[in-house]
DNA sequence: AAGTAAAATTGACCTAGTCAAAACTGGCCA
DNA sequence: TGGCCAGTTTTGACTAGGTCAATTTTACTT
């Protein structure tokens, strides 16, 4: 980040805290974090600001949410794994998850609008976003059988 | 169905079960069913078969399990929804999920394979699976004001 | 410097599952 | 037709990942 986090959160609309500070600063660095990394990172963080060194589980929950709402963070919610956090807003890209070890890789929309943004038929509902998860086995867990299988 | 349940079970290399005909049977009719209303409709299920009318938590979720191993059944979880689970296989459709209520709706893969099969980078990962979630309100959600808003 | 709405803490509680071990049973085989 | 046994199911305790409600604290305004 170039702007300090506290001037980020006022931006938005949201008071300073030392909570939301370090939430955020937490984040840095690490693409998709899991509520609990989040706590144990803020946790040992001796960073000189002495009052980030704590923060209550509720604390953690209601900041992310806070954070989600002004659009200073996303959550992405894989199937079979805790809820991820990622500083990443804005540039509508998607996600790659291995089905073994769970890694999760960014990926931009290269596709551009339309067919990823559009539904063939939105059966009256008014879509306002399109998520794709890419399922599938990273380098690391593909046995070393089917190492780069052929692609059609 | 046109085939007996015990039928497709057996077809698939599974033992035909009690629990397992009652999830099948439980599933038609609702497209997206959690694994606590399969447990309702089940215990309530008065359908002459009798021993149908048993079946442990652990025993749905492990039902559930099978199943969708041998692909007669799909698992969904939408953020912040229990898992679902729907007879629809094989056809590569997506869903349209209601932020408000949680409805869900199918909606068929009107692109084909190319962009919603293939992400722009695979980032070494062999993709077995795109799955597409759109995010929006379903008409009833959304309020009177916005109703079919333009689109584009 | 005081007031106050917003934010954080506390601690109980909940949902949606999972684990391990014991008991049962569907379908094959003699 | 009965016995076997791997594959299923049950049982009951347990867990992860969060939520709720009430109280206390704090950041920003005046």
């Amino acid at each position: 980040m170039d702007q300090p986090v506290g001037e980020l959160l006022k931006a938005r609309g949201l008071r300073s805290t030392a909570q939301r500070r370090a939430v955020l600063t937490a984040l840095h660095g690490h693409a998709h974090s899991t509520a609990a990394e989040l706590e144990h990172r803020i946790q040992s963080a001796d960073d000189g600001e002495g009052a980030s060194r704590c923060l209550s589980r509720q604390g953690l929950y209601n900041v992310l949410e806070d954070l989600s709402r002004a659009e200073l963070i996303r959550c992405i919610e894989p199937a079979g794994s805790p809820a991820r956090y990622e500083l990443r807003v804005g540039d509508n890209h998607h996600h790659l998850v291995c089905r073994s070890c769970g890694r999760i890789k960014d990926v931009d929309c290269s596709v551009g609008r339309a067919p990823c943004l559009e539904p063939g038929d939105d059966a009256g509902f008014s879509v306002d976003e399109a998520e794709i998860t890419w399922w599938g086995l990273c380098a690391d867990c593909r046995p070393a059988s089917a190492q780069r299988p052929p692609r059609h």
